[in-house]
Formats: structure tokens, sequence, C-alpha cells
DNA sequence: TTGACAACCGAACGGATGGTCTCTAAACTA
DNA sequence: TAGTTTAGAGACCATCCGTTCGGTTGTCAA
């Protein structure tokens, strides 16, 4: 694949600082003026380049007809995920239900990079509370973001309840027969070795979202 | 507020569907045609009354400047950080050019939580390379967010260079007169003390975003 | 009956806009 | 060295497109 030169890098970022502005695409002469080429031409010419290359689609002889295209194919969607409660250790972690699901309080929602949630179903997140979770590397104010399962593959991520200590915690998971050997993401740290029986897993860890002022 | 009539309805029915399906919005000839109405000043009439009622906005002499809003006022944006190098300890820290901002290969951008960018500017994203960062709860695959800046206020995130050392850190800073004290998020590790001149702030830490498969 | 008004229609004006043609100049190639 | 390709410049044109103006129709109240 050709590299693209300055000035087709150029346009396709007013391309989109446009789109992004004004919701609607820039004129052949706007590209122009804004990239300081001296001609239409040389747009045009720049233009069926990044077209033929796939960055762009084009309707012929339609004005502001260019879109603007992720060359893998997919448009960028906004996934929204819903925050429905807090995690801290020695809370229950809340699972999500019909009731909670519905509750879509603006402010309790989380936009996250789309391919996160990629084709999961049932996602959700947790706001993170105290530091007790610092062995899985999530502090305080960090937010978690879930997917509703309560199986939970060997070396996968997951949120745990462990019913005699009566704590929440995030730890990879490796069933070894009867046991379960709960691995913290900082690999300096030394795993929690229990029975089966004693672990409830409530869902696996897609991603973690850490917001600093 | 007045009810829409169903011409109106139907104009904004259109709109949002050529948008949906092309990406650019359409003229008013071509509302004229879906919509069976005979004449283009009608539309222009319809969209004027749109525009007042706050459903749409327009730009005046401008082809195609329909601009479809979301009556609640909040529209659901993304941003859109690029992800322009690594993080690693023993490498400097990539600091981004007009260069690196412009070439937006889509397989390198990340979309972020959107008040995470806020209202900030020059706001771009490093992948963290090995385990080294583990004191700043950030490990291998993890992406951070930064805002380009030289200065770090008192207890903020940045990342910093040292130069004494080559090594590259992710610390809270704090000016103690002529010695600076790099702070671990993780508050059980121990802080850095170096004098001021060993620290090159090359960033301010925003956020941090982990997706695990 | 009249007037006001909203909605609509048809045509035309003029600027905006995309496409194309010709010409240059530099870089590359045989 | 001559030919080819790539990148760009400037001018021109047909069409696209938003706007405007004059006119029509239907409704409703005075």
């Amino acid at each position: 694949m050709k590299e693209l030169s300055a000035r087709q890098r150029r346009i396709i970022g007013f391309i989109g600082e446009f789109i992004g502005d004004r919701d609607y695409p820039p004129s052949i002469r706007q590209i122009q003026e804004a990239c300081k080429i001296s001609s239409t031409s040389v747009v045009d010419y720049n233009l069926r380049i990044l077209e033929k290359l796939g960055y762009i689609r084009r309707d012929r002889e339609v004005s502001r007809a260019i879109e603007l295209l992720q060359p893998g194919g997919r448009r960028p969607r906004v996934a929204t995920v819903p925050i429905i409660g807090t995690i801290a250790a020695g809370q229950p972690i809340p699972v999500p239900t019909a009731d909670t699901w519905q509750s879509l309080d603006p402010d309790e929602m989380l936009e996250v990079p789309p391919d996160m949630v990629a084709g999961r179903e049932n996602v959700y997140a947790l706001r993170v509370k105290g530091n007790s979770m610092i062995d899985a590397l999530v502090n305080d104010g960090d937010v978690v973001v879930m997917e509703s399962t309560s199986a939970g593959q060997n070396g996968e991520m997951v949120a745990a309840w462990l019913k005699r200590e009566q704590e929440a915690t995030l730890k990879r998971i490796y069933r070894e027969g009867s046991t379960v050997r709960l691995q913290p993401a900082n690999e300096t740290m030394q795993p929690i070795l229990t029975d089966a029986d004693n672990v409830e897993v409530q869902g696996r860890v897609i991603g973690a979202i850490r917001e600093l002022s």
C-alpha cells in the first residue's frame, strides 16, 4: 500500500475536522482554501487517489458528496454502557437485572471504545470504591466494564464473590481440580487458593477505564 | 410547542435516513423528490419552520448545509484520539508533532469517553509496553491518554523523563524547592526524590484504558 | 364579503460547485 | 537524452442548488 503524502493527510484531517464541526462535508473549494491548494483540480486529483485507496467514498457530480470511511470498513459507533453500581471489597457485586438495565439516567452512562464491547451483550460497568483492588491494577474511582456471565474460562479476569470471606475481588481465575486459584493482575503478588464452592463468578471483566481530573 | 405536520415529519425522517445511508445531507431538490413536493420553495418553507422549532440547523447559501439536531440537545459525541506511539521504561516518550497529528491511520485511533477529553486540546494516547509501570497501576497493553504540556501542576499525574536514569515513568509530581518528588499511584510504594533539573515533564496523564480480550 | 394567514406552487436568478482541459515542472526510467 | 509518470496550477463550463418573487388555494373570523 502506498504512503499518503503530507497534502493528502492534511486533506483527510480537514474533512474529518469539518464534518466533526458542522456535520456535513466540505466542498472542494473549502478544502482547497483550508489546505492552501492553488487549484480545485489538485484537490480533485488528490481526492481521486484517496478514493482509490479506500479512505473516502464519493458520489460524482454531487456537491459535498464525500464520505469519510474507516478503511477497516467499520463506522465509528459509540458504545454506551450503563454504570449500574459500585464494586468494593466488602460489598456484594451488583448483578444487572431487567430493572437496573432500564434506568438509563444519562449521568450514569459511560461511552467506551466500541471494540471493547465488540459483539457482546449484557455489558455493564461498575465504579470501583476504595483501594482494595490495587492488586488488580484498579484504584478508587476507576470504572470496570463487565460482561454478565457466571462461567468464566480459565485465565479470564473475573469479578468473584468469596462467600466465606464475604469479599468481592477482581482476579484471573484458574480452576485446578476442586480448588480455584485467583491470580492478581500484578504478577508480583500472591494468588489466592480456595475451594470451588467458595467462589461465585459474577461477571467477566472486559475493560477498565480511569479518568483523572 | 406546535405539532409537526405530516409533511414536516416526512422531511425529517427522510433527512435522517439519507444521512444514515450516505453520510452527507440531502439537497433541497432531493428532499423535494423524495417527499413528493412539487416545488423547492415548499421545501425551503418547511425547513425554515423546522429550523425555528430547533429540529435542524442550517447554514445559509451553502448546499446541503442541513444538520439534524437531537431535540434533547445532547449529541452523542465521540471523542477520538490518536495513538501516536508507545511508552516504555527505557524509551523516550513520543511527543506529538504536527506530522504525527495529521496521520490518522484509523487502526491507531481510540475512542474514549467524551468527558475525558472535555475541552482539552492536544490530546493523544500512548500504548504501554512492558510492566515497568505497574506502580502507576498500568500494565502492558494498556493505553494512557495524555494532554500535551510541559508544565504539570503539583499533584497531577504526568509522564516524566528522567534524564540521568534515561527512564520514562508515570507518577504524580510534587515540586519541593529545588527537588521533585515523584509519587506512585500505588501509595504503598515509595516515591522517587530527584532534583528538578533531572525531570522533563512530557505530558499530563488524563486517563487510562485497559481492554482485556 | 372581505381580509388575514398559513400552506403551497412554479419559475427564474445567480452564486456555488464539481469536472475537465491545457500547461508546467520535477522526478523517474529506459 | 528522450519519453513517461507524478504532482500541481489556472481557467472555463455545465450543472447543481439555495433563494426569492409572484401567484394560488383553503380556512377562519369579523
